[in-house]
RNA sequence: UCCUCGAUAGCUCAGCGGUAGAGCAUCCGGCUGUUAACCGGAGGGUCGUAGGUUCGAAUCCUACUCGGGGAGCCA
């Protein structure tokens, strides 16, 4: 008996198969029970009528409980009324195990209920769509890449001290030393830059902070490219390209998955080039007039940039920012030095930040200045220094949160969803 | 760290000073096209923990524990 996964099915129409899988569902009368199957590609309803098999086998069909292991044979039908248009008449059954008590019902369950059985969440038809965009929103970033040349890159996770020297890092010990969990592998990046020209790392990152909102996660993955040779507009231009290219790769490959979400298909389709950019100066000036008690110099809020972004259809470029506001190694805007060439993607509909990008100082003696200012020991950083000594270069970069951008792209309501384990505040289990 | 909301059956919740409830899940029975199926029946609870007020507390008060949402910070 040839075996074949659910999303196959509608290939072998008429023939008798069999599909390995879960009971994701039963309903059954007295003479015909459906039999909810999913195998991780999908789902189908297989139908066992009594009078067609033994009643051995019918009585063991009407026995099975939710998320049993089980095969099945039988003929696969199309059927007009099943959401695939496939349907498997069921002929054999083979149960692995019998379930007993599973406990996510088809019933409503809170947050907490549901984190604590997050293993066994992610089957469910809501969860497994969120993956599997997830996955292939990693796949077009890849993709975006590679395909422009860039060379991945890893930094490391394990870091002597703080690369950006603003939130709390996880403390570790390297045998004898003090170490810390990564929280941007960036300056390693511009190192490998100066080595290969473009690349991009992709790899989790970790902060220690005390956050407990809809858009954070404790650890979380980060897509850091840079590139060489590059000034702030161009990798603005690619940041742009990129996040066009994901959104149309994910409505291309997922429209089941976005269909199982409930997600606005129009709010997507709507994400083409041009994005709108607009200066922090007409950032701030748009929400004095909106009434709020902002001046030049301070930073945005969460409700600040939801009702910018509010304003577009499409993602829309902050671009820079003051220098007080910034990290320390962001490249001072020639024209204006109190503000920076930098730039902050806002993506709609409320999800914040997925973006933050520069272009890089390139100077020795300014980013050593920068050092002094920040107080940051120069001699931990001497190999960042080393950069601008050999053949320093114009160059430029950014970070894209994945969590935030799956989030948006899915249109959920929090960013734990948007990762299989979410490490969230005071919540490490499972 | 701060603000705010919550904790009652396996799950989701109602009850808000006077004998602990419903729906779903589970178990038993019925049903040949169900889609969170439906119909009938059964079992199931130290009301988060510790104090206090009261004749009487799931209910009011205090503290603690755990969790949700948000702020700050950030992706």
């Amino acid at each position: 008996m040839k075996t074949v996964t659910i999303s196959h099915l509608g290939r072998h129409i008429g023939e008798e198969v069999a599909i390995d899988g879960w009971l994701h569902a039963k309903r059954s009368s007295g003479k015909i029970v459906f039999l909810q199957m999913r195998d991780g590609t999908g789902f189908v309803q297989a139908v066992m009528v009594r009078s067609d098999v033994s009643d051995d086998t019918f009585t063991e069909a009407s026995a099975l409980t939710q998320e049993s292991s089980l095969r099945i044979t039988g003929i696969v039908k199309a059927e007009e009324r099943a959401p695939s248009g496939v349907e498997l008449q069921a002929i054999t059954l083979e149960t692995l195990q019998l379930t007993h008590d599973y406990p996510i019902t088809p019933k409503e369950h809170g947050v907490d209920f549901l984190m604590d059985h997050r293993h066994l969440w992610i089957r469910s038809p809501r969860q497994r769509s969120i993956l599997k965009i997830r996955a292939e929103i990693i796949r077009a970033i890849r993709a975006f890449f590679d395909d422009r040349e860039f060379t991945q890159v890893d930094p490391p996770i394990l870091t002597p001290s703080a690369c950006e020297g603003t939130t709390n890092l996880f403390h570790t010990k390297y045998f004898d030393e003090d170490a810390y969990l990564t929280q941007s592998g960036q300056l390693y990046m511009e190192a490998a830059a100066m080595a290969l020209g473009r690349v991009y790392s992709f790899g989790p990152t970790f902060r220690a902070e005390k956050s407990k909102t809809r858009r954070h996660l404790i650890e979380f993955w980060m897509i850091e490219p840079e590139m060489a040779f590059t000034t702030h507009e161009e990798s603005v231009e690619i940041q742009e390209q990129l996040i066009v290219y994901v959104v149309s790769h994910v409505l291309r490959h997922c429209e089941q998955e976005l269909r199982t979400l409930g997600r606005d298909i129009d709010r997507l389709e709507k994400v083409v080039s041009p994005f709108p950019k607009i200066s922090y100066d007409e950032a701030i000036a748009f929400l004095q007039k909106n009434g709020h008690e902002i001046t030049w110099g301070d930073d945005f809020g969460a409700p600040h940039e939801t009702e910018i972004a509010a304003q577009y259809e499409q993602p829309v470029f902050v671009e820079r920012y003051p220098t007080s506001l910034k990290a320390f190694y962001m490249k001072p805007d020639p024209m204006r030095p109190e503000v920076v060439l930098c730039a902050d993607l806002l993506a709609p509909e409320g999800y914040g930040e997925i973006i933050g990008g520069s272009q890089r100082i390139d100077d020795a003696d300014l980013l050593f200045q920068r050092f002094e200012e920040h107080q940051l020991p120069a001699d931990a950083y001497s190999w960042y220094l080393d950069l601008r000594q050999y053949g320093s270069v114009p160059h430029s970069g950014f970070g894209l949160g994945l969590e935030r951008t799956v989030a948006w792209i899915c249109g959920l309501e929090h960013v734990r969803e948007t990762i299989p384990f979410p490490r969230l505040l005071y919540r490490l289990y499972p």
